[in-house]
DNA sequence: AAAAGTAGCTTATTATAATAAGTTATTGGT
DNA sequence: ACCAATAACTTATTATAATAAGCTACTTTT
C-alpha cells in the first residue's frame, strides 16, 4: 500500500516514498534536511517556533521518536532550541558541523550588531591554488592515518577563500583515494566542498578531531594570505570522520584573524 | 485535587531507584554516567568491546531506546564508535564536550608517539589570579548576554593553568549573579570548574559557540603567560550554554601553543 | 484588579515490538 | 585445505503507546 495524503500545505507533495529503493535515506535523516533546507531557505526564521511534533507527525506521517531523532540533530547543530512546553525556536546563524565559518569581529561592545552580521555567502569566493592529484601523505600533519584499512597513496589540493577578495582561508586537503572516482574531474571552485562529497559520494561528516595553534606566518603562507611574514596565523588541523568509518581526511588550514574570525559551535 | 498515583513503578529491585525522589535523573543520563565512569576508571579499555546492546538491556533492565540514548551520549562525547553487526568499541582520550584538552605536539611524523601521549592530569596546575567578585559585564568580549532574562552584574574571576609550571592558558570567566549562591567560597584551584558547577550548583554543560583568533601577545597577557611581547598566542572566547536555558556564561582564554597546542573534537 | 487555579498546549522519558542490515563464525560441500 | 552458504550474533530504523512535566492562557476566586 502506498500512503495516498491529500497534502495542501506549502510545500508540495513529498513524503519522501522511497519504498524499495536500494539505498534508502532514513526517514528521520530526510525529515532532517527538509527542515534544514526550510530554515536556510527562510522559510522558518530565527525566533520562529517550528511546527510542533505532534504537528510534525501529521504532516510527515511519522511517529514521535523519529520527529524527535530528526529535532535532536537540529540543536546539534544549531539550528534550533527547544524548551519543554514552549516548543522548539528557530537559531539563527546556522554553522556548520565543525566546519567553522566566518564572521566579521568589528563590533564593539556597545553597538550590537543587527540579528544578521553573518557574511552573505556571495562574498566568499574559492580558488583551487592546486588541483587533486594522487601523492603519499604528507609530513606536514600532526595527524597521521589510523589506517584501519590502509591506504597508500592520497589526494592532495590546496583551496583558497577569499571575503571580498582578501584572502583569509589556506587549506590543504588530504583525501584516501578510496570512494572517491573522478574527483579531478569534478567542479570544485565555488561550492561546498562538503555538499560534493554528500551529494557525489555519499560521505556525509560525522565529526571528527582538531589541533589549534597560533603562530607567525612563514615566507609561503604570509604570501598566499598576503601579510607579512612574521604576523600571527592560526593553524588549524582536522581529521574529519564520516559515516563511513573507513574514511577519513585531512585539513590543514592556515587563517588570518585580524579582520575576520573563526567561529564554531561545540 | 492532587494526583493520587500509587506510584508502583515497574522498576521495582535494582539499581538507581529514585523513586519519588524530586530531582529524578533520566535512566538513560544514568546509564550514560556509570558506563562513563567504567571507562574513565578502566573497567572498560581502549579497544575493548562495550557489552551488546541487549546485553545492558538484561543489567540495567533498560529497553532497547533507552540504551541506545545512553550510548550515542557516548559517542557524541568520543567515549565510543559504533560499529553496525560488531559492537561499540571503546576510544582512548576521554576529551570533555568542547573543553579542549591539552596535548604535546612535539610529534614528527615518522616516530609515532605511543597510544597515549596524552599529559597525565597531575601535571596540570590552576591558579587563581583573581578570585572571583562581581562586577558588570566587561567590554573586553565580543559576545554579549542574550539576557532573556538580563542580569545585571556578574561573577569574574581568573584562572591561570600550567603544564609542569609552564603557563599555557591565562582564561577569564564571566558567570551571572544567578543559580551559584555562595560561589566565592567554594574550592576553586585544581578542581575542574566544570565539575564544581554540576556537583555544587547541577548546572551541566550543553554545548556553546566559540570565537577563535591568533594575535600577538601584549604585555599584560605576556607577562601572565611568560612569553615575549609580540609573540602568537591564541585568543579563545566561548559562550557555554548549560541545561538551564537562561545561565549562559563566558570564558575568555588566551593561550601559548608553541609548546602545547588546543585540541578538541567536533 | 490581583491572585490562584486549571485546561490544554508543548516537549521529555520510557517501554514494547517488529524488521532491516552489517559482521563474524560455523558449517557443509568440493 | 579451501570456499561458499548460513546461522547467530551485532547495531539501525521505525512504529505505537503511555506517562511525566514545563509553559501559556484563560477562568475563577478573592
Amino acid at each position: 500500500m502506498e500512503k495516498l495524503q491529500q497534502d495542501f500545505n506549502q510545500f508540495p507533495t513529498f513524503i519522501h516514498d522511497m519504498t524499495d529503493q536500494p539505498n534508502r535515506i532514513p526517514q528521520y535523516q530526510y525529515l532532517y534536511e527538509t527542515l534544514r533546507q526550510d530554515i536556510i531557505r527562510g522559510v522558518f526564521k530565527a525566533g520562529d517556533l517550528l511546527p510542533s511534533e505532534s504537528v510534525l507527525q501529521q504532516q510527515f506521517r511519522l511517529t514521535q521518536p523519529t520527529i524527535r531523532q530528526a529535532l535532536s540533530l537540529l540543536v546539534q547543530e544549531g539550528y534550533i532550541r527547544k524548551h519543554q512546553g514552549k516548543g522548539s525556536i528557530v537559531q539563527a546563524i546556522p554553522v556548520g558541523l565543525g566546519v567553522m565559518s566566518l564572521k566579521t569581529h568589528s563590533v564593539t561592545a556597545d553597538e550590537k550588531p543587527a540579528a544578521s552580521d553573518e557574511l552573505s555567502a556571495e562574498l566568499i569566493t574559492t580558488t583551487i591554488l592546486v588541483k587533486p592529484y594522487l601523492r603519499a601523505f604528507p609530513l606536514e600533519l600532526l595527524f597521521y592515518p589510523t589506517d584501519e584499512n590502509p591506504t597508500t597513496t592520497y589526494y592532495y589540493m590546496e583551496r583558497l577563500r577569499s571575503v571580498n577578495n582578501t584572502p583569509v582561508f589556506y587549506e590543504k586537503l588530504i583525501l584516501p583515494n578510496r570512494y572517491l572516482p573522478n574527483l579531478p574531474r569534478q567542479r570544485l571552485s565555488n561550492r561546498s566542498f562538503f555538499d560534493l562529497l554528500r551529494t557525489k559520494y555519499g560521505l556525509v561528516v560525522s565529526g571528527g578531531e582538531q589541533k589549534i595553534q597560533a603562530l607567525t606566518a612563514d615566507e609561503p603562507i604570509a604570501k598566499q594570505l598576503q601579510v607579512k611574514p612574521g604576523r600571527p596565523v592560526l593553524r588549524l588541523e582536522k581529521r574529519i570522520d564520516t559515516n563511513k568509518s573507513d574514511f577519513s581526511f585531512f585539513s590543514l588550514l592556515f587563517a588570518r584573524t585580524d579582520q575576520f574570525l573563526l567561529q564554531g559551535r561545540f
